[in-house]
DNA sequence: TCCGGATACTGGTCTTACCACTTGACCACT
DNA sequence: AGTGGTCAAGTGGTAAGACCAGTATCCGGA
């Protein structure tokens, strides 16, 4: 194993997935009131600065609701947290939550292609230089993390002709979420892909119409998500991350 | 005007806010550095403690990349920003950024049906009769706000129904960013709305097919999507939010 | 029974101090 | 010239303590 930047979690950072894991495992329902301030970083051994910063983090992120004078309360995350939860949810104590995975999966050969035909209505010749050059090195990597770290840069760079704010920020979203995970998928991903389908997709964007984007897109997809759909179902246990 | 109740901002909330609008509007690039933490305290004639909950709370959000013992810098938003910065892009001091609304919009048109036909594959008795309830309460409401709550909590059954963790979090996220914006926007939308279609929309709910599911979502989504780009080509300037 | 206030909590904020880390400059050695 | 060591200054990280401000609760008087 390659030397690796060591990791230093702060104090705040501890308590923050601490509380999470609480909330998140369903440990601490909804309605449910969390210790005060003080009782916190009492038992946690912390100062209650540290405490603090965690819980406007988790307020943040709509996990808990802090009332002034009143007790700070946990929030239905399902009902109220926003998209950034999702690598939270995705990735619990090392291992990766099966039943999320499959509805990122299905979202992405949901979302894809839409995206895509957007994109083929706003490309300009510059988009489809680099798209062109991304293919060409996917095609030239052997290592499937790596190939699968350029289908990223290739999706990237889909959402950036699309032209929309909305799609960037959701892409960026899945993309935090995805890359943990990237390691453990893609070999099973690698299996169901081929330079050929990015090369159609890409043809299909520069011609710009979007009926033919919309299902190259399919077609670059469906191989991946059915190799991983039927990889889920067949060990519906979760996975250990080593 | 009724009664509100009053608005009890917090100090870090105002920091957060401050330095949140910095970024996004550009006036702070990427790369720059902040100020020190000190220093903004000073700044701000606020306490440092106050400060670093602003500034975790923008990390949080990966605005800024904060360095022990390093300057804190600020981060491409675009790039690394997730679906939960929306509504604070959408409307920005007071006013709708009429770009982001637009993205917005042509995300729903695209995604919804999708949403629809994986809800019309999983939902059971339950979410029929309750989505068929919502329908009636939009139908027998004539005051265009509530219409649209009635809409948005007829598409948060959708979801419901589509049981998709994933695409949960993401009608979250662009609930919230809606919200806000929803009494300026009832008024555009309200035009190109039907019961009707919701009712057909239903029914494909209730038979359970995938496509002509997502056909009926699309036609209810159709009109007020035209509507609202329409309207939104017409008068291209920022909106005042009274 | 009901109202009103005392009181004991809660979170909100500030001050101060010290620790840990990064940076850059300088310097000695090779 | 280039290496590594040292140090000072500045940055973020953490803690402790105090006090302010808002809520919830209970108890006594009407």
């Amino acid at each position: 194993m390659p030397l690796q930047p060591v990791s230093r979690r702060s104090v705040p950072d501890e308590v923050f997935d601490q509380v999470l894991g609480e909330v998140v495992s369903g440990a601490l329902g909804a309605g449910e009131a969390l210790p005060s301030e003080r009782r916190l970083a009492e038992v946690l051994g912390v100062s209650r600065p540290a405490v603090r910063e965690a819980l406007q983090r988790m307020a943040q992120t709509r996990l808990v609701e802090v009332r002034h004078g009143g007790a700070t309360t946990v929030r239905d995350f399902r009902r109220y947290a926003g998209l950034d939860l999702l690598p939270s949810l995705l990735v619990r104590g090392g291992s990766i939550d099966v039943p999320v995975v499959r509805s990122v999966v299905e979202a992405r050969l949901l979302i894809g292609p839409s995206v895509a035909a957007l994109a083929a209505q706003r490309r300009n010749d510059q988009h489809v230089s680099q798209l062109t050059a991304t293919v060409t090195a996917y095609a030239a990597t052997s290592d499937p993390v790596e190939r699968q770290r350029h289908t990223l840069a290739y999706w990237d760079l889909v959402v950036d002709a699309a032209d929309s704010i909305t799609f960037r920020l959701m892409f960026n979203s899945l993309s935090a979420a995805y890359e943990p995970a990237l390691p453990v998928l893609a070999s099973v991903i690698g299996a169901g892909e081929s330079a050929g389908a990015y090369r159609v997709l890409t043809a299909a964007l520069e011609e710009g119409d979007p009926d033919t984007t919309r299902a190259a897109a399919e077609r670059v997809l469906r191989p991946s998500t059915d190799a991983l759909l039927t990889a889920l179902n067949t060990l519906d246990t979760s996975w250990e991350n080593p």
